[in-house]
DNA sequence: TTGCGTGCAAAGGTTTTGCATGGCA
DNA sequence: TGCCATGCAAAACCTTTGCACGCAA
């Protein structure tokens, strides 16, 4: 494996800046929007190279919430571990929860025995409302 | 409200199509290339159009993939509940399986009670490897 | 020096929109 | 007849790709 071994100004502006967010959930608009303000700028096709890179390597984790707005990207923060966090998504306010909840092994274990299928819980997000959201829609 | 009261020729056709298709999702361009095998081209715009329109009303579900490939729609039959139905997506092969298991039921359940969270599950897909392609592997 | 990373421009694909025309009620 | 629906083309939008140059190791 060659790919993104190299350490440039450009990844590591990105991952600052990733960082920063924490939790929050950000766009490649706001990203490249960012670092423009900031004196930094890079090109698109620079940032989507190194979140794809980073995504296969596991450091960024990518929702997909509607095709108009495009993809999110979040930082994983390595001491939090999410594999036993469920990954709420508001389809409303574009709130991310991040649930700790032994339940979630259970999920995994059922859809593993009945159904054959090795649940990835890093890229799966439980879309739906949020309880500030209200639930009086739908 | 005075949005898709008419009963056009293409709205008809579009909607045979759709409870033809059943449980299978479909994407634009397949429901385009079916229209136009079938002598009844129709024009992509109207096509989108109508299919807002029937997802707002609740006639159709819209499931967003991932951003590449597009949109899938699915018309929803009232007779058959679909809140048993699981979206399960290979990241290796791509294949989405849904599959109807009353455990779904369950999770929704859980999520509710204890974590306050409408999960609509026409939004949400569970992403991993299915077993064809090797569950052991990442 | 080697080869990956970058950036620009162009292409690719999906979805939306403007506007004139056609069709339902 | 009054609107809404349609369809074509163009635009908007997000993302990817080709290619030459720059830079890390």
């Amino acid at each position: 494996m060659k790919k993104n071994n190299y350490n440039t100004k450009q990844k590591e502006l990105l991952l600052n800046y990733l960082r920063e967010c924490g939790e929050n959930h950000i766009t490649v608009q706001e990203i490249s929007a960012y670092l423009t303000n900031n004196g930094n700028p890079m090109g698109i096709s620079t940032i989507y190279r190194q979140l794809d890179r980073l995504v296969e390597q596991g450091t960024v984790r990518k929702y997909i919430l509607d095709g108009r707005s495009g993809a999110c990207y979040q930082y994983i923060n390595e001491e939090k571990t999410c594999n036993s966090h469920f990954h709420l998504k508001c389809v409303n306010c574009g709130t991310l929860f991040h649930v700790d909840c032994s339940f979630l092994s259970e999920i995994d274990s059922h859809i593993m025995e009945h159904h054959r299928f090795a649940i990835d819980n890093s890229k799966t997000v439980f879309y739906g409302v949020c309880e500030s959201c209200g639930g009086e829609c739908q």
